[in-house]
DNA sequence: GTTCTAGAAC
DNA sequence: GTTCTAGAAC
């Protein structure tokens, strides 16, 4: 039977996440003509959705609408600290911590789990912790989830550490579709099928880009050499230790990104080649991973595998792939590291022992425990493995030193 | 996590 | 004297 043809009116709402944390959403309609010829009306919709994802032919005329969606903040009501952003839809675990100063030993480091429907204007709050988090007299309950709203209050625990919550417009949003196109406040594509986007060639040798790579550090913001720039010193994440929460999002740093995690290079590359993959839902640490996250740590392993294949010094060296015990950084991520270890940025025994003793956790055996515990548990000790003399992760020869070891370590350099 | 530096080790 | 480490500070 003939088709004939007959045109298609598309309305699709784009939602643009910016690296400073910004949200703005695109309305664009287009009018898709589609003939007989092109077999099937689901291969004009795919045509329009590579359109749309090439973002530089994004021309202004297909966007009939554009609009600031609300920025969400968590405010605390005893002005404990500066308030939280929290970007739509994206998880956010709180508690005792520096980015909410609260020391108190009944509030969990992770006692709340945060998601914000920017559009709609609530945030979805799960108690994690023990103790109880409450909402306007009404305790949440461990494992319960509950809604809040402005006009609401927040207790993180036991009636103490108030909080409320605020939807603002962001007026320092571009507002023009010639806005949008500037390269530097672009959106991030995304695959709207979850394949993976490769941004830049991961053959972005670490240790041989250090110029390139420091250059980035400067523009970035570390613990203490420069502060963020602009909207960015509004930003929660000010302690060091929430650093890769903000490389993560920085165009600069990404090497890989798809729905579910994004690919950076390490900012201090401890070997040749030194990637980290980070899921883009807030998740602290591996103490909060449960059997619903092993489909995420997979693919986060496949990705790192995937960054492995496509390295051009593959053949001649050897990787791995895993965990710190016991990290420094808040935000889960796995390392991916070339084991030559041959790097400035290696510089003490901290560093070392942290990737050659049992302080490193395979990807595999991670997955394995949450497949067969539901959760992940480091043995008692762990931390004093880090002071355990320098032992070479090939020969096992004991090193005394750090440079001693650094000119051990050549010897089994691939030629 | 990094940087800085006092003092131990050589 | 120099080299290197470990712990405080950030």
């Amino acid at each position: 039977m003939s088709m004939g043809s007959f045109r298609l009116r598309v309305t699709l709402e784009v939602i643009a996440l910016y690296s400073t944390g910004r949200c703005q959403y695109v309305r664009v309609c287009l009018l898709v003509d589609v003939h007989e010829e092109d077999c099937a009306s689901c291969a004009a919709v795919f045509n329009f959705q590579c359109f749309v994802f090439n973002y530089n032919t994004f021309s202004s005329r297909y966007i009939t609408s554009t609009g600031e969606m609300p920025v969400c903040l968590l405010v605390s009501e005893d002005d404990a600290h500066k308030p939280i952003q929290l970007h739509h839809q994206q998880s956010v675990t709180l508690g005792r911590g520096p980015e909410t100063k609260i020391k108190d030993k009944k509030c969990s480091r992770d006692q709340v789990e945060l998601r914000a429907d920017c559009n709609r204007g609530f945030i979805t709050v799960k108690q994690l912790g023990v103790n109880p988090t409450i909402v306007d007299d009404v305790v949440v309950g461990k494992g319960n989830q509950v809604t809040i709203k402005p006009g609401q209050r927040l207790y993180m625990v036991n009636q103490q550490y108030p909080y409320t919550v605020k939807f603002t417009e962001d007026t320092s949003t571009p507002r023009s579709a010639a806005d949008l196109r500037k390269p530097a406040k672009r959106a991030h594509q995304m695959s709207s099928e979850g394949n993976g986007e490769k941004i830049k060639s991961p053959a972005n040798k670490t240790s041989t880009s250090h110029t390139d790579h420091n250059r980035m550090s400067d523009d970035s913001p570390p613990a203490k050499k420069t502060q963020p720039s602009g909207s960015e010193k509004s930003e929660s994440a000010g302690h060091w230790s929430q650093g890769l929460k903000v490389s993560m999002q920085d165009p600069k740093m990404q090497v890989y990104k798809d729905d579910r995690v994004v690919v950076i290079k390490d900012k201090y590359p401890k070997a040749r080649y030194h990637w980290l993959v980070l899921p883009w839902d807030s998740i602290s640490s591996l103490k909060v991973l449960r059997s619903e996250h092993i489909e995420l740590l997979k693919h986060m392993q496949r990705v790192g595998d995937q960054m492995v294949q496509q390295c051009p010094d593959a053949h001649k060296l050897s990787f791995r792939l895993g965990y710190h015990a016991i990290p420094s950084m808040s935000h889960v991520h796995l390392h991916v590291i070339s084991q030559d270890f041959d790097s400035p940025c290696l510089k003490n025994k901290k560093h070392w022992n942290s990737f050659t003793t049992d302080y490193f956790v395979n990807s595999q055996d991670v997955i394995a425990m949450l497949e067969h515990d539901g959760k992940v548990t480091v043995k008692e000790g762990t931390s004093e493995l880090l002071k355990l003399p320098l032992r070479c992760h090939l020969c096992h020869k004991e090193q005394p030193t750090i440079p001693k070891l650094k000119e051990h370590l050549k010897t089994h350099l691939p030629s």
